[in-house]
DNA sequence: ATGTCGATACTTTATCGA
């Protein structure tokens, strides 16, 4: 089972390119992230023709979750749990039969939380802290389960072309990355890093100053594996050639094979 | 040295978020 992430920044504006993608690679499931729109204007249908049971946590303009399954869910359950008010569309998780099971899967638009000295940067780690508390709820099933998206999370050194000038950034401070490594303590795999040990294998570019043609990018999309799924993962990869498309997203797919 | 893109609205340009 091939499972891919990728943050579209707009579904309607990305509507092109992520279908060639999908008829290109043909993943089993697809988490979207950046959607910026609302479940109503989902364009649901170009998707499910290309064979896809679509479920979509949207919201307007900003942030807005989906999966795309080639097989049926059994269950969809949309927000993170840990805060009744919060009203930001970054979460959504879904339940798929295999032949070895159910495996569980969530679609998630971690915060960015720039300017680290805004609120922004409060959201960010509580939203990391709720995140970790529901993954320990979801450890207690001794099940395969797969948190994947956009963590705005950049976790090593090496994943970055020139570390000194994010040392600022929300996306790289110390507490930042104590929140996420204290999400992998759990017991979680980061399902590239265990498949692949190359470094600087990037995940996004800026539009801006050139990113793109430098190779100025970042790894902040990732698999994160239970224990149960880490045991079935048989390879993870990048597809940065959609990066190089007219109109591309900033971000590229990311995605995983699972033995199920 | 410079440099982007997408959504929105009292819209055709400014503002916000990334």
């Amino acid at each position: 089972m091939k499972i891919a992430t990728w943050n579209v920044n707009s579904i309607r504006a990305r509507l092109e390119n992520v279908i060639s993608w999908l008829k290109e690679t043909s993943p089993d499931v697809a988490c979207l992230q950046e959607i910026k729109t609302v479940d109503e204007t989902f364009p649901r249908e170009a998707l499910e023709d290309l064979g896809y049971n679509v479920a979509v946590h949207g919201q307007k303009s900003y942030n807005g979750v989906a999966i795309l399954s080639k097989s049926p869910f059994d269950e969809v359950t949309p927000r993170l749990p840990g805060d009744d008010s919060d009203e930001q569309a970054r979460y959504l998780q879904a339940t798929i039969s295999t032949g070895a099971g159910a495996v569980t899967i969530a679609s998630i638009y971690a915060p960015n939380g720039n300017p680290v000295s805004s609120e922004k940067y409060a959201y960010k780690l509580d939203w990391m802290t709720r995140l970790r508390a529901h993954i320990q709820d979801l450890l207690r099933t001794e099940e395969s389960f797969v948190i994947a998206g956009d963590y705005n999370v950049i976790p090593h050194d090496d994943d970055v072309h020139n570390p000194a000038a994010w040392a600022e950034d929300a996306l790289f401070r110390p507490e930042t990355l104590r929140s996420y490594r204290a999400i992998l303590n759990l017991g979680l795999t980061d399902a590239f890093r265990a498949c692949e040990q190359a470094s600087h294998q990037y995940t996004f570019w800026d539009y801006q100053a050139g990113a793109w043609p430098k190779d100025h990018g970042i790894r902040i999309d990732h698999h994160l594996l239970s224990p149960q799924a880490a045991d079935r993962l048989q390879a993870s990869g990048i597809d940065r050639f959609v990066r190089g498309w007219e109109k591309a997203s900033d971000h590229v797919p990311i995605w995983i094979e699972l033995d199920v």
